[in-house]
DNA sequence: GTTATAACTTAGTAACGTGTAG
DNA sequence: CTACACGTTACTAAGTTATAAC
């Protein structure tokens, strides 16, 4: 990898407020030299040079207090709504505080009582939503001056710093420190990683040393005279024991003791999950405002580690109708500003310390806002369709065109839509240094005549894009042209070229269109084309194997990955050890049909092939392995019997009882032995003609073969992510039309929260749709 | 044209919670 | 019935793009 090292020196001794704040100094480039007579370089290499400017305008609070006023119609209509609940409650909440009291003598009953409860719920919350539900997609009526009224209760605060016990501290130089809490808490960000990759790499190591010792500055130092001066001299596993100690006690917590907390926090954000838009109830998105933490950014970025500052609520913008009421703010705080920008979707907004950029709160994922752009984008994608063969005629030709700006967006535009590749923009110094199209440079390009090219590059989130491809002959030339002598490495392939230069032309062909665009149109193309080559048949299973198939095509074309999960590899081989033992267990029905009815074997002597395909030490291997499993599981049994007796003061089992059982696990082995020797093999004595095993030879044959498929299916989607495609690429009435011709439930390729995102997919599509 | 800003979509992963094998 | 693997959701980072400002 020529990824091209940052320096990430630039906040080396820089107090925060300052990095925060400073300016990068405008770099001016030789920008006018002509191309086309070969000049190639005249902006190379091309520096980074987005400076990142900090406005830091502090936000102004513009007084609305005339307003509150007007509010009561939009208050009342709340409030209704909310009688409307409580009434129907109150009978519930009676019974509940009774059952409170009877908790202690009777708490499984209670268990019970509010598990009913629950569910009455729930489903009063479904019948609520069904009946307050605006099938936006029957209105033919378009939203385009943004919303007309919006009403909601703010954003949720994360919880003050709650400080450690005083036993637990961070060590120096073997020393206990005595933290101001500000301090400690940021020593906890870290601790809390202590063990993980972010942790453990050095940028994030120094990162937060840096804004740590910041703060603790800030906070006038240790409580106990410690100077903190070294990283390496900070021992903080104290402290990230503490943590560990805290997540046991968690995943030990009762199920009670869960539903309890669960149904405080349901209660906490409940003002906060719903907003009222154009006078109808919706749900909001990503209500609770971030918490501090320490920055973990993705890939060799250089600000990872970095202190990401608690948002207080003068930090924050409200946006919500003129005559909404305002929500309160916390005790003792005033809100930043309220605004009423109806051509905007978001509720609130604050601008974060790591790059000085907004952080947005907005409606949910199945907001008929959200589901409007959704719609929208398909239809663009769609929109497509009419022209692409245009675009592609066009690119195709100017693939040799004389100007080389022409030439480049035309490499570029059939990257795009043959790879889907990103547009590219540019990107500042201080972050991961990742390209797309428009920014892919000299070394992310290796030509192999006569046209072969290798793309190797981080594209975004730092995800490695490796492909060896071919490409069309006229498109190799020109990469080797554009990576011309005295291009080298860290140059900019396309050195005329940025994402704008390329949208700009793009509309030409049609409104609207841009590099993304074929993106969307390509997946959702695809899809389609996958899923025509389904046959009508089979069962549910096959069918949404077929589908898992045809959206990892998709995901291929995107390069969706994941990283493999820790346990994988180990899976695959249990996995591949269960078929194999299951593929012996076959062998040994077959030898015992064989010792039933020698004469069997002439008959069909392939279906006992198989047998001489076991080699003995293939056989002792599986003898041992489930010779393990038995006694492991006898083990276990013991022990959480004695658990249980522990508990429930019973007399203990001894150690006799246990070997008792293991001497069962003696004769099987016994048994394996004497087999191994003879070759004998003895079965279930029901199992006494040779049509009961055959019988039982084909259920296993199923079992092999349901097993097999479903390990290729893990091995093969390992590393591919099928979610984000499925969530923003293909179009769901892709998915809904197929479950419809097919028979299959839309559950089962929808989660409950994609079928609510996708309902206007869902209710508006008949099974002659396409793409 | 270039650069900055704002607002929106897309992205992987950690945390959570649930179904199911044992 | 439990444990744990696995699917789902929550979270927030990291892109794109339109538009304003220079």
């Amino acid at each position: 990898m020529t990824k091209a090292e940052m320096s990430s020196s630039s906040d080396e001794s820089v107090p925060l407020s300052e990095s925060i704040k400073r300016k990068h100094e405008n770099i001016n480039y030789d920008l006018d030299s002509d191309y086309d007579s070969d000049d190639a370089l005249s902006k190379q290499p091309k520096k980074k040079k987005k400076s990142k400017k900090h406005k830091n305008k502090k936000i102004k609070i513009k007084e609305e207090s005339e307003e509150s006023d007007d509010d009561e119609a939009i208050s009342k209509k709340l409030e209704k709504k909310k009688k409307k609940k409580s009434k129907e409650k109150t009978v519930e909440k009676e019974t509940d505080s009774l059952s409170k009291t009877i908790k202690k003598e009777n708490s499984k009953s209670n268990v019970k009582k509010e598990e009913e409860e629950e569910e009455q719920q729930q489903q009063q919350q479904a019948e609520d939503s069904k009946e307050e539900s605006y099938k936006w997609w029957e209105d033919d009526k378009t939203n385009d001056e943004g919303w007309k009224s919006l009403v909601h209760n703010g954003v949720m605060f994360p919880p003050d710093y709650k400080p450690l016990p005083s036993h637990i501290k961070l060590y120096y130089d073997s020393q206990p420190v005595e933290l101001p809490p500000e301090a400690e808490e940021v020593a906890g960000f870290y601790a809390a990683l202590l063990e993980t990759d972010h942790g453990k790499n050095p940028v994030f190591q120094k990162n937060f040393f840096h804004d740590f010792l910041q703060v603790l500055k800030e906070n006038k130092g240790t409580l106990n005279g410690i100077e903190i001066k070294s990283f390496d001299k900070c021992d903080f596993s104290k402290i990230h024991a503490y943590f560990e100690l805290l997540k046991e006690e968690k995943k030990k917590m009762s199920a009670q003791e869960r539903k309890q907390l669960r149904l405080e926090r349901q209660k906490e954000e409940e003002p906060y999950k719903f907003c009222e838009l154009n006078g109808r109830r919706e749900q909001v998105g990503n209500f609770r405002v971030e918490p501090p933490d320490l920055f973990r950014g993705r890939g060799k970025h250089p600000k990872t580690g970095k202190l990401k500052r608690r948002v207080q609520p003068e930090d924050i913008v409200l946006n919500l109708s003129k005559d909404a009421p305002i929500p309160v703010p916390p005790e003792g705080h005033k809100w930043g500003e309220i605004r009423h920008d109806p051509t905007v979707q978001w509720l609130a907004m604050w601008r974060e310390n790591i790059f000085d950029s907004f952080k947005y709160v907005r409606l949910a994922a199945n907001s008929s806002l959200k589901g409007q752009s959704d719609l929208k984008k398909f239809e663009k994608a769609r929109e497509l369709k009419k022209h692409i063969d245009t675009i592609r005629k066009d690119y195709r030709r100017n693939l040799k065109s004389k100007i080389m700006l022409e030439r480049q967006k035309a490499v570029a535009i059939y990257l795009i839509d043959v790879f889907a590749l990103r547009a590219g923009g540019e990107k500042s110094e201080d972050e991961a240094d990742t390209v797309g199209c428009c920014s892919l440079r000299y070394e992310h390009v290796t030509l192999q005549p006569p046209n072969i090219v290798v793309f190797d590059f981080l594209g975004k989130d730092s995800i490695r894009f490796y492909q060896e491809v071919e490409v069309d002959k006229q498109v190799f030339k020109d990469l080797i042209i554009f990576k011309r002598p005295p291009k080298q490495p860290g140059h900019q392939l396309f050195d005329r070229l940025d994402p704008s230069i390329l949208n700009k032309f793009l509309q030409s062909y049609m409104p609207g269109l841009t590099a993304k665009v074929f993106r969307t149109y390509n997946a959702s193309k695809t899809m389609q084309d996958q899923l025509d080559l389904i046959p009508n048949e089979g069962s549910v299973a096959e069918k949404l194997l077929r589908y898992n198939a045809a959206n990892r095509t998709v995901a291929i074309l995107c390069n969706h990955q994941r990283s493999v999960t820790k346990g994988h590899a180990q899976s695959v081989q249990k996995a591949n050890a269960r078929i194999k033992e299951l593929i012996w267990q076959r062998i040994r029905l077959k030898k015992a049909i064989l010792q039933l009815d020698k004469k069997q074997r002439k008959k069909n002597p392939k279906y006992f092939s198989e047998i001489d395909d076991l080699t003995k030490e293939d056989e002792i291997e599986i003898h041992e392995k489930i010779i393990e499993r038995e006694t492991e599981k006898y083990h276990r049994k013991f022990l959480r019997e004695n658990d249980k007796r522990k508990f429930e003061d019973e007399e203990l089992l001894e150690e006799k009882v246990l070997n008792e059982w293991l001497e069962k696990v003696e004769a099987l082995k016994e048994e394996f032995k004497e087999e191994l020797k003879t070759g004998k093999v003895e079965i279930k004595p029901a199992l006494n003609t040779v049509e009961k095993l055959e019988k039982q030879i084909e259920r296993l044959d199923l079992r092999i073969e349901t097993s097999s498929i479903q390990l290729k299916d893990k091995q093969e989607n390992s590393e591919v992510s099928l979610g984000t495609s499925k969530i923003n690429y293909i179009d769901p009435r892709l998915s809904v039309v197929f479950c419809k011709k097919f028979g299959v439930p839309i559950e089962k390729i929808f989660t409950k929260s994609l079928r609510e995102k996708f309902t206007w997919a869902i209710e508006s599509v008949d099974e002659n749709w396409r793409f």
